[in-house]
DNA sequence: TGATTTTTTTGAAAAAACTAACAAAAAAAG
DNA sequence: CTTTTTTTGTTAGTTTTTTCAAAAAAATCA
């Protein structure tokens, strides 16, 4: 029924005021004006209290927000008050690092198992998580359904894999391969393309030597 | 001279029509209207002329535009038409999944060092990439000077590394720490946070389920 | 209680991003 | 060599996003 459309520019704002509140709950700030946190921010006061009232009113007159109630309100935006279960595909160095990476745990994002194509790292295992063959994909997906795939596997690889997924009902890709991936709708894709990041860093050295 | 600002917009789409075209010319093709690429690269003609248009006409009316050129013409925009150095700080398994990563490298972003606090990782290499100690940053900036620095250490120490770095005189860090750095202006910083990404994706899925 | 603070909410203005349209140039066709 | 077709470069128009302003409401604080 909430049916109004939030526009991107919105959502990608979204995590780093959830980032801000958890440091200002660490530093055991209670309360928080738009004001303050647009100048340690660095972005319109305006804009915070537009952005939050998308969601509903999260402040109250006069006070200002409870920074504990509104980081968890955002989290519950962001979805992030409950477990998201992953399954990382491709077992390289960069599948292994994220599945090394037990902050994301923290923000419930759990890694169940990896797969991999290549015999030797079948059945490693990193911080308890297995390797699996990529052949018992759909057969685990099956008794294990989760939440998220993430793709850390060649490009070439990475469409056929994709469609694979998604016969099995996964409903997002987080996809570090290379490419545009083609998916139905309904399933969500959301893009960590490292060298273009790189190119827009290398874009804006460039650009500025020629000043 | 060429005082004109270009959006941050257009520089995002940069590396995707780059992508785009080395496919091409890896499948021999020679040259292509903006009106076919925009049919797959899913944009429209227009902003694809548009995006290109602001900086130089590549094309030619009648015939559309050389991929090869064009390829080449958008590699000397972003500026990986040259050697890109860089240091990684930050030797754990991000960092040194990132220096083994030769990707980079066929891109022109070279990595010559990788620095670490922890002295058991000193003197470790990674394709042939060695790991030096922190202590040896200045010492080592000096007779190395580098374009990146790569930031793959915990956030509580980013902001003082950062500051080092710019003292050295390094101008541009691709920041895999989770927070924002503050660096003084003529340093550019590009931000990958893994999390806010997986945070944005987690948010797709939220609202998806509510319809 | 009454003055003050600060959000919520609305509306409008300004800026940015995107799309459509078209003249001019080149290529292709006849 | 002329005409038609293609397709860019460029301008104008539209939509989206952001910023700004201000009234109303609610809570705080003295």
């Amino acid at each position: 029924m909430d049916q109004k459309v939030i526009s991107s520019a919105v959502i990608k704002r979204l995590p780093r005021y959830h980032r801000y509140l958890g440091d200002l709950l660490e530093s055991g700030i209670e309360r928080i004006s738009s004001n303050e946190l647009s100048e340690k921010m660095n972005v319109t006061a305006s804009q915070i209290r537009q952005d939050l009232n998308n969601f509903g009113g999260f402040g109250q007159q006069g006070y200002g927000y409870n920074v504990e109630y509104l980081y968890h309100e955002i989290a519950k935006i962001l979805g992030i008050d409950r477990e998201n279960s992953m399954i990382i595909i491709g077992g390289g160095h960069f599948g292994q690092t994220l599945a090394n990476y037990s902050k994301f745990e923290q923000r419930g994002f759990v890694t169940k198992a990896i797969f991999d194509v290549s015999p030797e790292r079948i059945g490693e295992s990193v911080r308890g998580i297995m390797t699996y063959s990529m052949d018992e994909l759909e057969s685990w997906l099956a008794e294990n359904p989760v939440e998220i795939a993430v793709l850390t596997i060649p490009k070439q690889a990475a469409q056929e894999v994709a469609d694979r997924l998604v016969a099995c009902g996964v409903k997002a890709i987080w996809n570090f391969a290379h490419l545009d991936l083609k998916v139905p709708k309904g399933v969500v894709v959301e893009n960590v393309h490292l060298s273009e990041s790189l190119m827009q860093l290398s874009y804006r050295i460039a650009a500025k030597k020629e000043k």
